[in-house]
RNA sequence: GUGUUCGUAGCUCAGCUGGAUAGAGCAACGGCCUUCUAAGCCGUGGGUCGGGGGUUCGAAUCCCUCCGAGCACGCCA
């Protein structure tokens, strides 16, 4: 169905025709001054300059125009050249009677579905999952909800790193720890185990030690290095550990994602593209967009139009090893020939822009991605401590993801547990739930592209706008609900108009559920939904403590704002579905 | 140096395809629980929208400039 500012506009355009002006300058908005009206419309003020006549005046003609209008209670011009309109309650409940009704509350699908890829992961294989990876995964899996729920195809891709130095770091320190293991043994050709040579632990402390050996010594770097390449070019036995390595780690990442609720269709690694990058890199030197400079394949990316040169994209190194964008770039080859997307979106830290600029560029020209594939790009900031700078634990390290997450958990519990009796489990488990709402909505509600403070105290705190508010909220109406259902009253529950001042502003705040999905879609924004959901959320709040809802001697009124709570349920509950969290029973 | 993003209340942030008196939350202060969860609601105080120019009937929003901060700038990812 329509939205219901385009109701709006279409209702005040045809009364810019019918007084004789352009219908173009009809655009209606939210109004600014919820003190003098619910929409405004600014048109006339803008159309004065054309018809060299006092906008006020024209502002009145419009009016007159709506005289008859089933739609507003009220249209009023305003000075200078305002026109102030509220809209009728009964045509209210209508519009909403019609939203309950409607799939999806009345959001309009995609008219054309598109398949998007999402890329949103990117966490390295053998490496615990660390608080940088916190971002692209909130983000990215609440673009790709949105995307759902509009109605494309939309596919979040993991795209693991497996093919990098850590691996060989990996094999260089479990051959110095285990050199009698088979996998090192260059004249063994039996089958190798079955069982893993480390376990999950394990694993996870061999590359950071790996790691710090070979910033201390040159060759042991090397020999890493060496065996890399080894394994690249298909050593047996370190493929055997390579994939025990993916064995071992990859639950263990899923797990990781999981306690997130993030998941992904596809666990596409970096390995799985080297296949196609020999044939890939011939086939732009063929195309004469690949040159030779300072023995370096590079593809020149700069356009006229750039206000700085853009440097070119290297796509092999002068050793003729492959890097970052060659992974890059074949990747977006085999999503083409896979899957033929119409968008392929990287959510990614900002900081890679240009790195994503130049990838794409060169995809574009040598025919990589076909031309009408959009390639886009979200950077995210940074995640600051309190201090305003990168996101640190108390000894300088990177905060593991699992260790914030219990963090967050064990402030939610002694929280809950402070101020109620719950039983252990039931506040285990609620504190889980709020607490992963409070770490999704504390960084969704910014703009992603911003940096932003991550502080556990506010986060966790249960005023404001905040995660737990929105989920307190929607308990309360549970609460109520539920509590209606055991009295049995059985009513037909038909929406009527709004009686009082609240019920109304909790209707209008409902009817922009639809337009706050969009515009989020549009511009990768969930941000756009937390502000939605928080207004909504504050308009039910207003409309909760005014009226006495179980209490209501009118049946048919009670009826009604049953129905209206079930709207409000539904709502917030679907949006923070698209968050990527979801609300307890009681809190 | 070049490019880029940003600068809004004490703090954390919205608002930015130009519109009326710049909004929230936290913190501070004051009200509201024998009644559906007070994790709530209502109210008070707090702003030269970094500075200065310009465009416009109208600028936090668009343009220029200066100041300040972050980030990126060919073989790391």
């Amino acid at each position: 169905m329509k939205k219901i500012l385009e109701l709006i506009a279409e209702e005040v355009a045809g009364a810019f025709e019918k007084a004789g002006y352009d219908s173009s300058c009809a655009r209606v908005t939210l109004s600014n001054r919820p003190d003098l009206c619910e929409y405004q419309c600014n048109g006339a003020l803008a159309a004065a300059k054309t018809y060299r006549k006092a906008p006020v005046l024209i502002a009145g003609d419009c009016v007159k125009a709506l005289a008859g209008s089933r739609m507003f209670a009220k249209a009023e011009a305003a000075a200078p050249g305002f026109i102030n309109l509220d809209l009728d309650p009964a045509w209210l409940a209508g519009y909403l009677k019609e939203m309950r009704q409607a799939a999806k509350y009345g959001l309009e699908e995609a008219k054309e579905p598109e398949t998007i890829i999402i890329d949103y992961g990117g966490p390295n294989v053998a490496k615990p999952l660390h608080v940088g990876h916190l971002r692209p995964a909130i983000i990215g899996e609440s673009i790709k909800r949105i995307g759902k729920y509009m109605g494309h195809h939309a596919i979040g891709d993991v795209h693991l790193g497996d093919w990098g130095l850590q691996i060989g770091l990996i094999i260089t320190e479990l051959k110095r720890r285990q050199p009698n293991l088979p996998y090192f043994d260059e004249h063994y050709r039996g089958e190798y185990p079955k069982e893993p040579p480390f376990t999950i632990g394990e694993l996870e402390e061999l590359y950071p030690a790996a790691s710090a050996y070979s910033k201390e010594d040159p060759a042991y770097r090397e020999e890493a290095l060496l065996a890399t390449h080894q394994l690249q070019q298909g050593n047996r036995g370190y493929r055997a550990l390579w994939q025990h390595i993916l064995n071992v780690s990859i639950p263990d990442i899923k797990r990781n994602y999981d306690d997130l609720n993030v998941s992904f269709e596809l666990w596409k690694k970096e390995s799985d593209v080297d296949p196609y990058i020999p044939r890939m890199v011939e086939d732009m030197k063929e195309k004469g967009v690949a040159y030779l400079d300072d023995g370096a394949l590079i593809v020149d990316v700069k356009e006229e139009t750039d206000a700085k040169e853009i440097p070119p994209c290297i796509v092999l190194k002068s050793d003729g090893s492959a890097l970052y964008a060659t992974t890059d770039i074949a990747t977006i080859l085999e999503r083409e020939k896979l899957y033929r997307p119409d968008q392929i979106i990287y959510v990614a830290d900002k900081r890679q822009e240009l790195h994503f600029t130049q990838v794409f560029r060169c995809c574009k020209k040598a025919g990589i991605a076909d031309e009408r594939t959009k390639l886009r790009f979200v950077g995210f900031g940074t995640m600051n401590g309190r201090d305003g700078k990168p996101f640190k634990t108390r000894d300088g390290g990177v905060m593991q993801l699992k260790t914030m997450i219990s963090n967050i958990n064990e402030e939610m519990y002694r929280k809950i547990t402070e101020n109620h009796e719950v039983a252990e489990e039931e506040a285990r488990e609620t504190a889980r739930i709020v607490g992963l709402s409070a770490l999704k909505y504390g960084d969704l509600s910014n703009q992603a592209s911003k940096d932003y403070i991550f502080d556990l105290d506010r986060f966790t705190s249960f005023e404001g706008n905040t995660g737990p508010y929105i989920l307190y909220t929607i308990v309360r109406i549970k609460s109520i609900l539920s509590r209606y259902g055991e009295t049995g009253s059985e009513a037909s529950e038909e929406l009527l108009p709004a009686s009082g001042a609240s019920e109304k502003s909790l209707m209008l705040a409902l009817t922009q559920f639809s337009q706050a999905v969009e515009t989020a879609y549009e511009e990768n924004a969930p941000h756009k939904i937390c502000a939605f959901i928080y207004d909504l959320a504050n308009a039910f709040n207003r409309f909760y403590h005014e009226n006495r809802i179980l209490g209501e001697t009118d049946p048919k009124k009670q009826a009604s704002w049953i129905a209206l709570l079930r709207l409000t349920k539904g709502i917030l509950e679907t949006c923070i579905d698209l968050l990527g969290f979801e609300a307890p029973e009681r809190m």
